[in-house]
Formats: C-alpha cells, structure tokens, sequence
DNA sequence: GCGAACGGATTGTCTGTCAATCGGCTTGAC
DNA sequence: GTCAAGCCGATTGACAGACAATCCGTTCGC
C-alpha cells in the first residue's frame, strides 16, 4: 500500500522512547543476519555502534530476551539465541497451532478492506515467485502473514505469532534458508484463501496449520541434514517454504 | 512435596542476579495482588521498598512488560496490567487452545513419575475442595496445570501458557475471584486425568480444552456482571473455577 | 601434560545528574 | 460557575562514571 493512504493519524511514527528505538534495531539487525545466532552482543560495542549510552541498550537487551531472541547468561552477557532442532520442531508445532485458529478467526471475523490486503499479499506472494525474486518473497509473506494475524480477532495470538516468526526467523537466518517458491506452497495458500474467503473457519484451520506443517517438514529435513558430521563446511543456499 | 526431597541439587537456589531476584518479587506481589491492576509503580517507591538501586528495578520492570503484567507508558511509569472483559475472553481462548495441545502432548509424552505427579497434584485438589481451603486450592490447581506443562513436551506451549496463567490471575486479584471449587471442574478434571491415563491424546486435548471453556463461561459471565453500571461498590467475593 | 593461579575483559549494580514530559493546580477570563 | 491557559512539582528517560564480582584465556609451576 502507499504509505501516505495509511490510515494511521502518525505518519512519522517515531518511537517515543530511545530504548524502543534500539530494540527495533537491535531486532532488525538479528532479522537481517547482521547479528548471527550466537554472537555475543557485548554492551559496550552495542554502544558506539548505536550511539546511545549502556542504559538504553540494556533495557532494550531485556525485551529482546523476553522475545527469546537473545540468551542472556549472567556475568557472560547477552548473545544472540541458537535455536536447536528439537526446539524448531516444538516452535512450527505451537506456530501450526496458533496460525491454524488464526486463520479461523480471520475467516470468521475478516471485513472487506482485510480479505483485500489479503488478496494483495498473495498478488505479491505470486509475482515474487514468478520472478524469483527471494527478497520480494520473504518481504510478501511476511505481508501475509501480517494481515492474517492483524485480523484474527485475538491480540494474544498476533502477539505469540509475531514471538514465534521473529524465532524462525532465526533459523532461516542461522541455515541460510531462502523462502521457499514451490508450487506446493502456492497451492496451500490458495486454500487458505478461499477457505478464508468463503467464511468457513474449520477449513481455513485445517488449510493453515497444514501449511506450517508441510513448511515445518522441510525446513526440519534441512535441518537435520545440516547438523550432520560436517557442521560448518560451506553453507549453500537451500530453498524453504517458510 | 517435601522441599528437602527435590532433585534439584540447589536446594537455596538464589537467583545468580539481583534483577531475577527483583522480578519474582515484583511478580509475587501482584500476583498476590499486593499490587493491585491499575495501581502505578514508582521506581523511587519500589527502590526503597525492595531496597535496590533504579538500575534493577527498572530492568526487572522492563521484563514484567515484556510479560504483559505491567504496562508502561512513555513518561508517565510502569503500572500493573489491567484487562478487559474483550481481553479476558481472547486470553481464555488462546488457552484454551494451548491447554488443550499441552494436555495432547502429556498424554503422549509422559512417564510414570509425570503421570504419578498429576495424580497427586489432583488428589491435592479434592482435598481442597471437601476443606473448602480456598488458598489450598489455588496452589493445587497451580500444581495441576505446572504438571501438565512440564510434560507436554513443548517447551514454548509451556513458556507462553506460563504467562497466560499470570495474566488470568490479574482478573482473578482483580475481581477478587476464588478458585472454584464446583463438581463440574472435578469432573473435568477426572476427565482429563482419564483421558492423558489411556494415552489418547485427541480426548486429552479435548477434556483440557473444554475445563477450559467450562472456567472461561463463568468468569466471563462474572466479569460481564461487574463491569456493569456500578463498578466499585463493596466487591464480594466470587467463586469460579479456574 | 595437567592443574592452579593470574590478569584482562565484561557484566551487574550503584550513585548522581539533568533534560523532557506529564498531570494537577492555580489563575484568569468570560 | 465553568472552562481554558499556563505554571510547577513530580517522575521518568537517559547519561556518565565508578567499582566489585565474575568469567575466560593464558601463563606458570610441578
């Protein structure tokens, strides 16, 4: 959407807080692989790098671990979280849980103005695999799964959803995983649409937990793979229906 | 149980920081409803009250936000969480969802000593229940659902289901709700020891989802009383199953 | 080669300071 | 009397500096 038709009053939402203004780019930096699963963040570099004093990047510290994005050990500090396979498969196992009653809420409770943006995403969802366009895929399935959540009706599982995708996301990041563009996945989240779309709650669960759940089986596959005999060798790009 | 019996080899197991120590003694006290929702916390009150400098306090705060249990706005300070009635039937819903996969989880995943610990966790219930010892009961059902989340084998159903229980009892010190003591919510319980006994998942998940319903109803219907045209007049105490 | 002691680096916490902001109170106008 | 404007105290947000406690890698001694 253009920004300027938000319908946000604030079009320059700066956060009022510098702590809050770390912490988005504390986030954005483990999001983008700038800060890799197990780097430690010491205070001090966060600091001159940021431009702000210990107390700010402290606190915003805090928040990220209560995300579960950074582990902090005492008197060793903070570093980024590492997820272990065990634990992917326990998080797509909550993430098909809670995606599932989001999609049933969103069919239940959706407008006209959501099942757009919904359409839209998916537009943005199929160019981006049309072009193979990584970047435009990873970017348009967040978008999707934002619209999703937004309008699911339940501002705890957007807010767990939303916990869950900045951890998975650690694992693309951590296993170089791109966002997948099988036919499959488009398939999938062509159900969801017109389970969605025709107001049938049960089905659209049924469509979204299936689509964590096959996105889960091989993300888990890559990732078993990968953390065989040969940890560090090389890592190659690998597609994954995120 | 016998504290000196734990397996744990810490017996005086005193946080490693003092902001650990902060937060549980911050989050003891409202879940006491010491600190009552609503009320604000004053970092220079809570200093001198806790006999600590503003550094941990405010980090320990920072935490409890992260949780939903304090709210803080921007120059205005940290206040204990309120929740409205909307809020209490979305949080009811999501765990009813989350209890109901943790109770599936149990049922599959569980040894003899988890399966004993519920045992006695429930035998602890109707104790109270024949004493009518309200306090016994609360600890007794928290022991319940500990159990039940220790076994379920998803340690993310177990964190977030954590922090549901600690924002369901916000509206528990809130409305100064008692645990329930009903025939229902017994029955519901045996259910669920049944169904997690004969290892069936899908009926685990069921009878777990449904006691959570069955709590949800009364304590939404309780609260939907309250929030009426007269909200502060000589609170009674309510009983409702949790 | 292995255990113990040492030293640097980092964190955890405190104190003090200062500007920015909020909310209530007073003041004043109508 | 009511309402708006403005002022003032209280509180937070953020910084800097300091210091003990702790951890980790290294070196030393045996």
């Amino acid at each position: 959407m253009v920004p300027k038709m938000s319908d946000d009053l604030q079009v320059v939402r700066q956060a009022a807080t510098l702590r809050r203004q770390v912490e988005d780019k504390l986030r954005g930096a483990i999001a983008s692989g700038r800060f890799q699963p197990g780097q430690r963040l010491v205070e001090r570099e966060l600091c001159e790098l940021i431009g702000v004093g210990r107390t700010s990047i402290r606190e915003a510290l805090r928040q990220l671990e209560a995300e579960g994005l950074v582990l902090t050990i005492p008197h060793r500090g903070p570093a980024v979280s590492t997820i272990t396979s065990a634990e992917a498969g326990e998080l797509y196992a909550v993430r098909a849980l809670l995606e599932g009653d989001a999609g049933k809420g969103f069919a239940r409770h959706h407008d006209g103005a959501q099942l757009l943006a919904l359409q839209n995403s998916i537009a943005l969802i199929k160019r981006a695999a049309e072009q193979t366009d990584q970047g435009l895929m990873l970017e348009a399935k967040t978008a999707f799964y934002q619209v999703l959540m937004d309008g699911c009706g339940n501002r705890f599982i957007k807010q767990f959803l939303m916990t869950i995708h900045n951890r998975v996301n650690l694992l693309r990041v951590k296993s170089m995983m791109e966002p997948g563009r099988s036919v499959h996945s488009l398939a999938e989240i062509n159900e969801i649409y017109e389970a969605v779309a025709a107001r049938d709650g049960d089905r659209a669960a049924v469509a979204c937990s299936n689509h964590i759940r096959a996105a889960a089986a091989i993300a888990l596959r890559m990732l078993g793979s990968e953390q065989g005999p040969t940890p560090n060798i090389a890592k190659k790009k690998k597609t994954v229906v995120v």
